[in-house]
DNA sequence: AAAAGCCCCTGGATGC
DNA sequence: TGCATCCAGGGGCTTT
């Protein structure tokens, strides 16, 4: 489910209620995609200082340590006062005097990891290889026509990779390509340097625009307040097989690449 | 180094 | 109604 977009609605959502909060105690459901790496009693007491995030992952700053959070593909966070015991697919908790922190995820494919610090070697594992951060002064243009010249796979996969740029998932990627009029089979390094700059654009337009929509609630997303996404409703190209094109009217694309599915229309994106 | 496949897991939609 | 199959916002890990 969650891309930069929701990623970062839900972040928006609770930060500045979080921020100050005493950690009072840790409730764990199921095992999530890896172990916290903590003694969760050790974690009382301290601070929450901030939320930041970069990709998909949430930082959790303490006053000593970091929490990193990831929601997967069908994970959600909410922040409330009134949180009573744990339900199903509910498999974590921050209980702090500010409220609740809780993590519902029916897959599991989320985690929370804690790290002494974004230096220590949990972090540097899941934030080592990151790209750059596409909504940043840092997502800078030649260098990003630069790194789809390395690559010979298909644009689509190499936005899905997130190690040239970060929180491009399954549906913005495509809703990129189309905005940028690029084919997703397109091999990224046969991408023109005019090319490259409508797709840079269109992927800062569109992550923004979601962002901007509350994010896209296909199934289950809502953010930390229980609020869902509106953005699935403007999507061109997402999900939409066999519909009109929403500029040519022709019958939106669906194609299968690296076992995902990848939206587009024939006539309005060029090879 | 880069690319391609394989999993992790649950639930909803679809088909027979 | 029941059961099998396929598919889903991700991404780390292993194998080519």
């Amino acid at each position: 489910m969650p891309e930069l977009p929701e990623v970062e609605v839900t972040r928006l959502s609770f930060a500045e209620r979080i921020a100050g909060a005493r950690v009072q105690s840790v409730r764990l459901g199921k095992p999530l995609r890896w172990p916290l790496g903590v003694d969760p009693l050790v974690l009382a007491g301290r601070t929450v200082r901030g939320v930041r995030r970069r990709g998909k992952y949430l930082l959790l700053d303490l006053d000593r340590g970091v929490l990193l959070l990831h929601l997967g593909m069908s994970g959600s966070l909410r922040f409330d006062t009134a949180m009573p015991e744990l339900a199903l697919h509910d498999h974590f908790d921050l209980v702090t005097d500010l409220g609740v922190l809780r993590l519902n995820d029916p897959r599991r494919f989320g985690a929370v990891v804690y790290a002494e610090s974004e230096a220590a070697p949990e972090a540097v594992k899941l934030l080592g290889g990151l790209g750059v951060e596409p909504l940043g002064g840092e997502f800078d243009l030649a260098a990003f026509h630069a790194a789809l010249k390395k690559r010979k796979a298909p644009i689509k996969q190499v936005l899905l990779a997130g190690d040239v740029v970060v929180g491009v998932g399954n549906i913005y990627a495509s809703e990129a390509l189309f905005l940028a009029g690029i084919r997703p089979t397109l091999a990224a390094a046969r991408i023109s340097k005019p090319r490259a700059a409508r797709l840079h654009a269109a992927i800062r337009e569109v992550l923004a625009r979601a962002v901007a929509k509350g994010g896209s609630t296909l199934r289950d997303f809502s953010n930390a307040q229980g609020e869902s996404g509106y953005f699935q409703l403007e999507a061109m190209v997402y999900d939409r097989k066999g519909e009109p094109c929403r500029v040519c009217g022709s019958p939106i694309r669906m194609i299968r690449q690296g076992q995902r599915a990848t939206y587009f229309c024939p006539v309005c994106q060029k090879p």
